[in-house]
DNA sequence: CTGCCAGAGCTTTTT
DNA sequence: GCTCTGGCAG
């Protein structure tokens, strides 16, 4: 079959596609036609007779890679190109290291924790240390669990990170550091690796042992990373090792947006992407500006999005499709009519537009639960992404320890949890019986197994397991054997959905013949519960709707405090990534794009809704691109003449006493009029010599200090922005 | 020691 | 609303 590239490709496109020798970046543009690229650049290196097992193709999940695969095997008619390498970075090092576990001094590949595994193991050693009894506000262990993991990816101090991110737990420093070095001794005791340990176990592999940077180095002729702005810091120094020493012009395509830039959370880096041309000097730029998938009026709006950001490759995008409808924005009077108003508005789309080919997203999962339930009560079928997943459900796991334990009997995590589904056997009993088990203390094991009959079976289970090597959908077939009874005890209600759940297990068990790469693979990219049960709505985070498209798109709560959301309202950079994620929301839309603010949101707090602002980067958008509704209380929704009516203060906003003007910019001086605050100030903390004074804030402006709340947070009322906690570090005081 | 209850506190995003 | 923790009874 022969491709005809010059018709099928773009200029940019094209040159993307045929330059294949040294360093390439591609800054794709949402919906520049990046996959297709890719996967024509695939082909063409199999063409000109690179072959597939030397290419390796570095993507963000394992469903974008499989996706692309296929494509290029559509392109290509029949082909060898399932051999191209490819995965996530994790499920790549898990490879490798497989490979070289006896490099590394593993005598089999040691288990995967996944997230909860890690807090289990984080409990244990907050035991063992006898850290924060009796202290209510000493941190959680998902607290810790996800500053520690946060401090090896953006490789900071847990110190630093304490500073940055939690200042308030600054105080149980030591702790928290011993409580992380713990957890660092029983990993290894029980032969456990994080997530994060994969990346950094390959490149101590890669780095200290040359040979094998050699070897892996010469069996990949080309290295091709999507989202390359979503790799951190340990990601871009792996892709370089993967490369020949020395060799100043790798073949490395790095292809990503870094206006789509949404993963510093997890120390994502967007100097690397920036910093690429520096790190590889002969590298081409390539830029991908032509949209194949908005119409112009959404691209008006997403360019409009676009002009805000600083620090990033320029770039315009322009379609040729154009189109009646306008970008809508809606203001509805509270959470709950919004819910009621995206079912509504579903409805109207769904005589236009298959129910597959509309989406709902949201800032944060939570968020969609009233939207859940109109849509479940209008009958409109939805699928929520971003949701538990499917090896994250307790029952799979469940299943999945005793294959574990059978790989690694020193998997602590994985005994806790098999052991706990025995009636009477709690927390305390499981480690005891994990303890004896690994010494084999017969007398002890012997007396508790006369104690539950359950146990009993669990542990002849587990032997059985390990005597002999069976297949893992054999495996897991012995395991259901006790497990399925065990189920339908634990979880009367909704048994019959979890069994299907455990018999989809086995269903994937049965097409892999070794334990290893099962568990590895179920851990790694766990597959997505597969549901193609007809036609629905699609709810997703935005972070979970990344790369993929709909016909029409809704956003919904874009309010302050929860788009952005109030976590990153401290610091410039992850405001900064708010709205990245924004214009990532906004660039899913292909025809259609109605974005909802709520005026009002129900607060627990008070038991009553409170009023909300619409969130900034609604008000950036010039009123040219977007039509402006309003949810009247009379029913149905109202146009607006201009975007500055929805600012006007509204009656509950005044009674708030927020300041007046709400078009205040951050660099328009206001000077701010005391006024009493919506709280009363921390007692105590009142008579702080800072208290009056002004200061300046990156995002807010000029505000005034209202007091100094706990060690190092002010209390700020900005113009135009209302009262807020801001860190010192973040502020600039004037002198008074 | 387990299992249950009540009350406090809190809510980002994911490999 | 939901989860986690501490307290308490069996």
């Amino acid at each position: 079959m022969h491709i005809t590239y010059q018709a099928d490709l773009n200029p940019a496109q094209l040159e993307a596609v045929t330059t294949v020798d040294g360093p390439v970046l591609v800054i794709a543009g949402a919906g520049s036609g990046k996959t297709r690229t890719i996967v024509y650049r695939l082909a063409h290196l199999v063409e000109r007779g690179v072959r597939p097992e030397e290419i390796l193709l570095l993507t963000f999940t394992r469903k974008a890679s499989n996706q692309m695969l296929e494509r290029v095997q559509h392109v290509l008619g029949h082909s060898r190109l399932g051999a191209v390498r490819g995965g996530t970075f994790h499920g790549f090092a898990y490879s490798l290291l497989k490979q070289y576990a006896t490099v590394l001094g593993f005598e089999r590949g040691a288990s995967i924790m996944d997230r909860a595994d890690a807090e289990e193991i984080f409990g244990q050693a907050k035991d063992r240390l006898d850290l924060g009894r009796k202290d209510r506000k000493f941190p959680k262990r998902s607290t810790i669990a996800s500053l520690w993991s946060k401090s090896r990816n953006k490789e900071l101090s847990l110190a630093q990170v304490l500073h940055q991110d939690a200042y308030h737990l600054k105080v149980y420093e030591d702790d928290l550091i011993r409580w992380c070095e713990e957890y660092g001794r029983i990993k290894q005791e029980c032969g456990l690796m994080d997530y994060d340990d994969l990346l950094f176990l390959l490149e101590r592999l890669l780095s200290e042992h040359p040979y094998v940077r050699e070897a892996v180095s010469a069996s990949l002729s080309h290295i091709m990373v999507d989202e390359y702005q979503d790799t951190n810091l340990v990601q871009a120094r792996l892709v370089h090792l993967l490369t020949q020493p020395d060799d100043p012009a790798p073949n490395i395509m790095a292809v990503g947006d870094d206006a789509q830039s949404i993963y510093a959370f997890r120390g994502a880096n967007v100097r690397n992407i920036l910093d690429f041309p520096k790190m590889y000097p002969q590298a081409r730029l390539i830029k991908l500006e032509r949209n194949y998938r908005s119409t112009q009026p959404i691209l008006h709006l997403t360019n409009a999005v676009l002009k805000n950001f600083t620090d990033t490759f320029a770039k315009e995008l322009y379609s040729d499709r154009d189109s009646e409808h306008n970008p809508e924005h809606i203001a509805t009077i509270s959470d709950r009519t919004q819910a009621r108003l995206v079912a509504e508005t579903i409805r109207e789309l769904a005589d236009t537009y298959a129910l597959n080919e509309i989406a709902v997203l949201f800032r944060a999962g939570y968020q969609s639960y009233h939207v859940e339930v109109e849509l479940t009560k209008s009958g409109l079928a939805f699928r929520k992404y971003g949701g538990i997943k499917f090896a994250d459900a307790a029952h799979i796991k469940d299943v999945l320890a005793c294959l574990r334990i059978s790989q690694n009997m020193a998997d602590f995590p994985a005994w806790q949890r098999i052991l706990r589904t025995v009636p009477g056997i709690g927390p305390k009993t499981a480690q005891k019986i994990f303890q004896a088990a690994m010494i084999n203390d017969q007398t002890f094991l012997l007396a508790q197994r006369r104690k539950h009959a359950n146990l009993n079976e669990v542990l002849d289970i587990l032997d059985t397991l390990r005597t002999q090597t069976m297949r893992p959908g054999t495996a897991i077939g012995v395991i259901l054997e006790y497990y399925l009874p065990v189920l339908r005890e634990t979880y009367p209600d909704d048994y019959p959905r979890r069994e299907a759940g455990l018999e989809e297990l086995v269903q994937i068990a049965l097409s892999y013949d070794d334990m290893t790469s099962f568990l590895g693979d179920l851990s790694l990219d766990s597959p997505e519960a597969e549901e193609a049960s007809g036609q629905a709505i699609t709810l997703s985070t935005v972070h979970s709707a990344k790369g993929l498209e709909w016909d029409a798109v809704l956003v919904i709560d874009l309010v302050e405090e929860r788009f952005p959301s109030r976590h990153a309202l401290n610091d410039a950079g992850d405001f900064a990534e708010e709205r990245r994620l924004f214009y990532v929301a906004c660039t899913r839309a292909r025809e259609r794009l109605i974005l909802f603010s709520p005026e009002s949101i129900y607060s627990r707090e008070c038991g009553c809704p409170m009023p909300v602002r619409v969130s900034p980067f609604i008000e950036e958008i010039p009123d040219s691109v977007v039509a402006a509704f309003r949810e009247q209380i009379g029913g149905g929704v109202g146009r607006r003449s201009s975007m500055q009516a929805m600012s006007a203060p509204s009656p509950q906003r005044e009674l708030r006493e927020y300041e007046a003007p709400q078009e205040v910019r951050p660099q328009e001086q206001m000077p701010a009029r005391s006024s009493r605050a919506v709280d009363t100030p921390t007692p105590g903390s009142g008579q702080t010599p800072v208290q009056g004074t002004y200061c300046r804030h990156k995002i807010f402006g000029r505000g005034k200090v209202v007091s100094r709340v706990e060690p190092n947070k002010y209390k700020i009322n900005f113009p135009g922005f209302g009262l807020k906690l801001i860190i010192e570090d973040f502020v600039e005081l004037e002198q008074p």
